[in-house]
DNA sequence: GGCGTATATTACGTTAACGTCAACGTAAGG
DNA sequence: CCTTACGTTGACGTTAACGTAATATACGCC
């Protein structure tokens, strides 16, 4: 059995940026912006389960579009606490807008999808079309 | 009955913009990069419908976080005959990596949905307990 | 025919999100 | 002890996607 202490998982930065295919000047930035703060051994950073979520998080919201500042936001909503009762409102909203701007994606994805598939076929065609001359 | 010959439905540059709540500046930029090439009365530019199609594929990709250039990309795809046999294949698989992108977003809207749908009891429930004060 | 409004081109400025390079420290292995 | 690999902090460079003047032309109208 591994010690209970020194066992929490932990990650150099090359590891997690290998992990997830990003640079370390990348984590960096994140940190340098305030979205990521391991803690250090010496200078060397350290990585903490929870701050390898904070980065799954910061890349999903990439996919999706989002800014750093976007993301930033986002991950916020999840820390309790960190809340106080007169932002609550206005975090509400925040996240009310986010689901309708998600909803929007959703319905482009769609449609795109569609158009993605007319095109295909349309290729399709067009290989069987002039593979026949 | 309007003339077949002049009615056929033409947009200038600032009604085409604020119909699609952007500037004129970035239209113009999307002429700078082929991405819009509207036709000409002496200098000044009209919009046609296809063009208006065009802008809205633009911002719809937008809205997906794709780049510009990714927008080109798919766009051009709907155009037949442009894509000579050679690259029909190619473009075939530029449709599937689009395609497998979309449904990565679609997970990753799913995910985020349900997180927000979290995050949102969170608030409220702070708001019950602090409200009770 | 002067005024306002829309349009044009040219060109420099800006922001986000890193890339890239220099210069250096440190720990492990041969 | 020397090299190799990984880590650090600046700090300037880059790209995309426009913003923001400045300046000039053209149109409708009272």
């Amino acid at each position: 059995m591994t010690n209970i202490v020194t066992s929490a998982t932990k990650y150099s930065i090359t590891d997690l940026c290998k992990e997830f295919g990003v640079t370390t000047r990348t984590a960096r930035h994140y940190e340098d912006i305030g979205l990521l703060s391991p803690s250090r051994r010496g200078q060397t950073r350290i990585y903490s389960a929870a701050d390898r979520t904070r980065l799954r998080l910061i890349l999903r919201g990439k996919r999706l579009g989002l800014s750093l500042e976007d993301s930033r936001q986002i991950i916020d909503m999840y820390e309790p606490g960190k809340t106080n009762i007169d932002q609550l409102n206005s975090l509400i909203d925040a996240i009310r807008q986010q689901r309708d701007k998600l909803n929007q994606q959703l319905d482009d994805i769609g449609n795109l999808l569609k158009d993605l598939n007319k095109a295909e076929a349309n290729c399709i065609d067009a290989l069987k079309t002039n593979g026949d001359k």
